[in-house]
DNA sequence: TCGATGATTGAG
DNA sequence: TCAATCATCGAA
């Protein structure tokens, strides 16, 4: 297997975020004869520890984000709006004391039918392309709190595919420390327009991009 | 206890 | 543009 280890996860969580970009995210649905569920990861947000205000650990730790607390390289599941559930996986380097990585969304890649029944939708760009959808796409609700995804379980991550550039803009649908550029999209590059285009299976969202990665574009 | 508040989505 | 919807959390 290349699950991604514990390590991978014990550092700075906006550097976490950036390089989860690309990696492959896994459900495993049902009992004796598992489905896989499975897509690329395309779009992550760092959400940091104390002295992030727009982080769910600003406050310290409570009984909704005690998970951001523990070991990292788990998931972090709760429910937001009354009506969504949000997916992140925590980490953070040794000298924080909290901090996680929302995925926002994936690019299908195994189980498409599966993820358009727990959807009732068909169009692959709908599917997964904002926090509450992939968590409804991949059948993760409350409890799935707390698994760890370092090791053979329901949710994990492997190593996926090194994308060509790597978006960067402010965090969506906060009202604080807006000003921290913490959110990270998968793109491809446009050689002939030599831009980078975001991936069509990210969030629809009208941030502005204030930095790109460019991973192993061309240049002329 | 009680009221305010979202790391959102889908319909109109 | 806007309502739906409810667990969580801090204040009372």
């Amino acid at each position: 297997m290349n699950i991604l280890n514990r390590s991978f996860y014990a550092r700075p969580t906006q550097d976490v975020a950036k390089e989860l970009i690309g990696k492959k995210l896994l459900r495993l649905l049902g009992g004796s004869s598992p489905h896989i569920v499975s897509g690329i990861i395309v779009e992550a947000e760092a959400y940091g520890s104390t002295d992030d205000e727009a982080s769910h650990a600003f406050n310290g730790m409570s009984a909704r984000n005690s998970m951001m607390f523990e070991d990292v390289g788990r998931s972090y599941v709760y429910l937001s709006y009354g009506t969504h559930f949000c997916f992140n996986i925590t980490a953070h380097s040794a000298n924080e004391s909290a901090g996680a990585v929302l995925i926002r969304a994936i690019q299908p890649l195994e189980g498409l039918s599966i993820m358009r029944r727990f959807r009732a939708i068909d169009d692959p760009f709908l599917i997964a392309s904002g926090p509450g959808r992939l968590t409804q796409a991949l059948n993760i609700k409350k409890n799935d709190n707390g698994v760890d995804v370092t090791v053979p379980n329901s949710i994990i991550v492997e190593n996926g595919i090194v994308p060509p550039a790597i978006l960067v803009s402010s965090r969506i649908g906060i009202s604080k420390a807006t000003n921290k550029q913490w959110r990270y999209v998968f793109a491809h590059w446009d050689h002939h327009a030599d831009l980078p285009l975001s991936s069509r299976y990210a969030s629809r969202s009208r941030q502005t991009y204030t930095a790109v990665y460019q991973i192993c574009g061309t240049n002329s």
